[in-house]
DNA sequence: CCTGCTAATGGTTGCGCTAACATTTACCCA
DNA sequence: TGGGTAAATGTTAGCGCAACCATTAGCAGG
């Protein structure tokens, strides 16, 4: 047997260790850690140099095990390559730090079949609450999620039936295509990728805003599914050139595709906004230093965070879901592009 | 009593409840999972009908607890806004996906303490292995490492002792400004931000090559420690113009910076790169598409990425350090901004 | 027909920790 | 002084799973 002075060759410090160091139940150690005041101040301060004398570190998975909370919260996006969502997860990170919580970050490559494989993996873990993006889940990861019984925050839409916080990402699309007709314009394109359902969305938004003034016109439109990306931009708008040469207005389904068309008129010549007006959606940092500044709405991706996770917390204490749908609103920002 | 042949109201399915409801002992349901070729095929498949009927999704704190083994990996990286450490985020997930390691992902935003505070929280997680960005450590970090006996792996930097994977920032930095100065200029200017320890070396790089040439004069360089940003990009520019009007070229630490700084030649309406040749760092997917197209460093941050796991796999797996330090290299991309 | 092997399966134990209950101590007020 | 209370500490059991060891069945070889 091991020197019962030192915590064993084999592994590291366990709680019975600090607890024989500092000559203490096992159990007092673990008060000592998660609840101080319980604890009379000697004993907690000789329980402290002995965690530091050994260098202990607890185990979470061990805690999770016998007090049936895993402290960890897991959340998933579509992208880390998306600066909406690494700002919607600082917001979310901030509420959550406080509290103890870990997040479990994933991302899906905007595919449902991914979602489903990061969730049951993450399931694994039993995380207290699940924060994801959009509702477009596959039937096997709804039934995981009901299976679990774990509270779920969805994020970025509304409209879906549970806690919910976003903003309606088709009034968005109506009002930056509407702002784009007070204009004047009247052959407005949309121009998007990576056609997930946010994206679906805000074109839908834009047909209803241009049907109403009868300007709606199939040419006008080019999506694709790629993933989306400042060259892509410049390449749609191509395309979109081509095949409509008389459009005066580009909405394009997010700044960075915007960004590449802005970049594609300068190299032909095209003078924005003058024969063309271009506008994005995100309101990501670069596009207020753009030349023009590019015209696109703002949406509350960082509020979004930390309201996501505030209902999660909510629903984790076992507070009735007040208000199920927190609509954040959006912003249209106007600047030179239009 | 509950039912026995219901998992437990109050929870969720465990193994013995799968093994039950497939009538085999626990630990067989254990191997079907684990080791499915241990297991007779009529078992193993009575097994998995047991499974998805009672929505069964193992506990990884119970496994974890059980074989010592948590198959996690924690990974920090300064932050997650930065396009270059999510390609090697990508790398990283890539190669570890296959084998079952989960990634904890934690940003550190630049911060040694911050650092500190998410290691130890990751290492309550015992993983198996951890992947850091750069060196600069506290004390307090490098003891919690060396106690928890974890390998690690360093990326981004070379020059560490144990393992690490990433490529010389002095010479990428030194052959950047060797560019400008077979270029023909000769007052090149330094403009940083974010003042981490690659920005500091990438500094030290051009300070290098510019005094060898005796090029070196401190009002042609401009770092501040705020975050970096395209908009900031143009400040630090007007800044340098302001300090040293007749700098005729001007290498930004990162290509954000750079942008911001063509973006405010643009408006002042000078001229890249006759008047004033702009240079970036990293490459990132817009460099490409800016007018001018952008000169800049591309980093193999996605291979660095994959090259950090499989360098963390071979460690975890015992393999001896065959070459600890693994340089990938940079390359010089010259566009239209020189 | 027995030995020795392998493949398939099960029983027991313990990983490190905390919930729940039990106990001890100190101290207050009637 | 005794009964009561609250604060501080300890004891026991068990969370869900896999390591370890045991057992059984089947079969080849002498």
């Amino acid at each position: 047997m091991s020197d019962p002075r030192h915590p064993r060759a084999s592994g590291r410090a366990t709680l019975s260790d600090v607890a024989r160091h500092a000559r203490v139940s096992a159990i007092t150690v673990s008060r000592a850690l998660n609840t101080p005041d319980k604890v009379s101040s000697e004993l907690r301060e000789r329980i402290e140099i002995a965690v530091r004398e050994l260098g202990y570190v607890p185990d979470r998975s061990a805690r999770a095990l016998a007090s049936r909370q895993s402290f960890t919260v897991a959340v998933l996006v579509p992208s880390l390559s998306n600066a909406v969502f690494v700002d919607t997860l600082r917001g979310i990170s901030e509420r959550l730090d406080p509290f103890g919580y870990q997040l479990l970050i994933g991302d899906t490559g905007y595919s449902a079949e991914v979602e489903e494989r990061r969730l049951r993996a993450y399931l694994e873990h039993r995380p207290d609450g699940v924060l994801l993006t959009g509702q477009a889940q596959t039937e096997g990861a709804r039934a995981l999620l009901a299976h679990a019984g774990v509270p779920v925050v969805r994020m970025m839409d509304l409209s879906a039936d549970g806690l919910c916080v976003g903003f309606s990402q088709i009034k968005a699309g109506y009002a930056l295509t509407r702002h784009l007709l007070e204009r004047g314009h009247r052959r407005i394109a949309y121009v998007a990728a990576q056609l997930d359902e946010r994206v679906r969305l805000r074109g839908e938004g834009y047909r209803c805003a241009v049907r109403e003034v009868g300007g709606d016109d199939p040419r006008l439109e080019v999506a694709v599914p790629d993933p989306s990306s400042v060259h892509l931009g410049g390449e749609l708008l191509g395309r979109l050139l081509q095949q409509a040469p008389d459009c005066d207005a580009v909405f394009c389904c997010n700044d960075d595709l915007a960004w590449g068309a802005i970049f594609e008129c300068q190299r032909r010549g095209i003078d924005v906004p003058g024969r063309l007006a271009i506008a994005g959606f995100n309101d990501l940092e670069m596009s207020a230093c753009i030349n023009p500044a590019l015209t696109t709405i703002a949406t509350p991706r960082h509020q979004i965070g930390v309201a996501a996770a505030d209902l999660l917390l909510a629903a984790i204490a076992g507070e009735p879901p007040a208000d199920g749908q927190r609509d954040l609103g959006f912003s249209l920002v106007v600047r030179q592009s239009t």
